[in-house]
DNA sequence: GCCGTTTAGGCAAGGCTTTTCCAAACCGGA
DNA sequence: TCCGGTTTGGAAAAGCCTTGCCTAAACGGC
């Protein structure tokens, strides 16, 4: 089919079958009892035209578009990509599409994107973050289920789901405290993100569970960044010069202390362990060493919120802020000390 | 609207302000001639109700959805999503949303997904990779217009956009050359990659222009990684140890370079300047010191891709490869010698 | 050969909006 | 009072697909 022509539609098919536009219909959607001939001459009547029933005329009559809108604050950076393709998994075998928007954490684009996709009638809303500090719901009286992903929202009635960060951080001192190391320092971002004081939380909890705490009494916070990494690293290794470990609160962190501890003369891992959080690939892998890191399961969070999603479209919703569980990643930075290398 | 209640329709409203659905349509589109107080009552009811347009029957009937279809291959990388985030600088002033796909570079996922996109009455298509070389169209036949990024079609009838990769390495080598380097090498990925090759290409015949050439006598080619680049200085280091300048493929193999330059025991810039590819702020940014690269300005590709989109919607499309211009940034590892630290 | 039953396929409504064409009402002027 | 010209709003069709209902034909059995 040339640009500039219109699509076939059915009724050029029952055209060319020789047959009505509703018995096309049936033939092509199984329904009702149509003679063998005539089924075989209506498929090769549509595959002839290059015939593709029209969604819009279809989601009209149906009152349903098989197509969810998915609003991130992220503009599709490292947090948002693994959700929205956890979501497709989820959404993609049932044949629903996923409408993508890029609100770039702007209130008017937030809402300029709801609008249109409420007037494209999508059967629900996922929206997610780059942060999972509580938002304010996009809007009040939405007429299609919502669900928050990597983002939480303030209202209790809405489904969140957010990766359990302070899990994540027990579970890398739990991994320290196994490979023998008592010694910890802690180094993370802004003391403004929930997901730090959430993971620095676990993080001391165990500890204190062990009857030790952090080395320098506690948590060191500044930026996501590696160059924050390696200031820090200079000031935990003066304040507490027997140091045995660092537990970082992202993957960028940890390379800068990777880098400024071995250029501190000290090695990693044997001197000194270091696990970072969320297993960013093109960090974690390219550290020196490779980093132990706490991964957050993104792609089977959005996975979730998908079938979360799904479920409240049929009428099944739920509700509150669930909190789901991170994997610790095992690489060469936490490897137990007289290990073989492998 | 609580979810459950279908949302208000154009009749509602009418019923409501005691019109019919007709006028409704004019009121609130601003056609035909209505008295100043059956507008205001008109508006006053669509207000009470939520009342939003159904872009289905809308697009129905209009023969347009002001919908656009993105397919990506790159899984939304690093690549795409500044493609994408151009593509839509250009189309959501006119009120176009973009469907996103992602079609992981699997033929089937492709198929599947430009049928959707089809069915669904896009006016259009935008295709992204993760790099240029030509693939084969998506389709044939397809009946709206299609315009491909960062990826190029065989077939010579489409319009495919690109960087520049041999000008970019060109203005590397250039750039080189004007701070006094002249004895420069070049480490970079792959040679199956057309982006490898072109970036060598520009980069040999600029040196060739002014009587040099490659300090190895030719490029490095292996992998698009941090650890190739650490690998291949030492090589270089060993082959030509009056090396002053290094050109890198990309942004990784660069930052690798510039950690195995310094374990060497040269300095960057003063013994040997650092140029990447990419402008990956992540990689560039950390780099120690500060990487200076070549910006492919995908962004400005994005955008122009859907100013192209638009244009071939509106009956003027275009055909053929167009090469963008990069950009080159610069960062501290190519400053010049002597100069002042700012 | 006739009647009841099954089978195959047509008809038309429904879903929502826009737009064209018309009709009614109203005004002023003759 | 009647007529032409405006103004204002209604009626209906179009755009495409699905589905329930209905009819006509075919078929089987007696």
């Amino acid at each position: 089919m040339p640009p500039g022509k219109s699509p076939a539609t059915i009724s050029d098919v029952a055209r060319l079958a020789g047959v009505s536009p509703g018995t096309v219909s049936k033939a092509l959607n199984g329904r009702g009892a149509l003679s063998h001939g005539t089924i075989a001459r209506i498929q090769q009547a549509a595959e002839q035209l290059g015939y593709q029933p029209n969604a819009l005329a279809r989601g009209l009559l149906a009152g349903r578009t098989f197509t969810v809108g998915l609003i991130t604050t992220d503009s599709f950076g490292r947090f948002s990509i693994p959700v929205m393709q956890g979501a497709e998994d989820a959404l993609g075998p049932g044949r629903i599409s996923v409408f993508l928007c890029d609100s770039r954490d702007d209130q008017i684009r937030e809402q300029h994107y709801l609008r249109t996709l409420l007037e494209r009638r999508v059967d629900g809303i996922i929206v997610t973050g780059r942060r999972q500090d509580p938002r304010e719901p996009i809007g009040s009286d939405i007429p299609v289920p919502v669900v928050y992903a990597m983002t939480s929202s303030t209202d209790p009635a809405d489904l969140s789901l957010v990766p359990d960060d302070a899990e994540g951080g027990a579970d890398a001192v739990r991994h320290l405290l196994s490979t023998g190391r008592t010694k910890i320092g802690h180094v993370t971002g802004p003391r403004s993100f929930l997901a730090s004081r959430l993971r620095t939380q676990g993080a001391e909890e165990t500890l204190a569970a062990a009857g030790l705490e952090l080395a320098t009494g506690g948590p060191l916070y500044g930026e996501w960044t590696e160059e924050w990494g390696r200031q820090a690293t200079d000031a935990l290794l003066r304040a507490a010069p027997d140091l045995d470990a660092i537990f970082c609160g992202n993957d960028q962190i940890a390379r800068g202390v990777a880098d400024a501890v071995r250029e501190a003369g000290r090695r990693v891992p044997e001197d000194i362990a270091l696990v970072g959080f969320d297993n960013w690939e093109v960090i974690a892998a390219a550290c020196r060493p490779p980093l132990t890191t706490v991964d957050m399961n993104l792609r089977e969070l959005g996975r979730i919120a998908g079938e979360e999603l799904l479920a409240a479209i049929d009428g099944h919703p739920s509700a509150g802020i669930r909190r789901l569980p991170c994997t610790l990643v095992l690489r060469e930075s936490s490897r137990p000390r007289h290990a073989a290398r492998t």
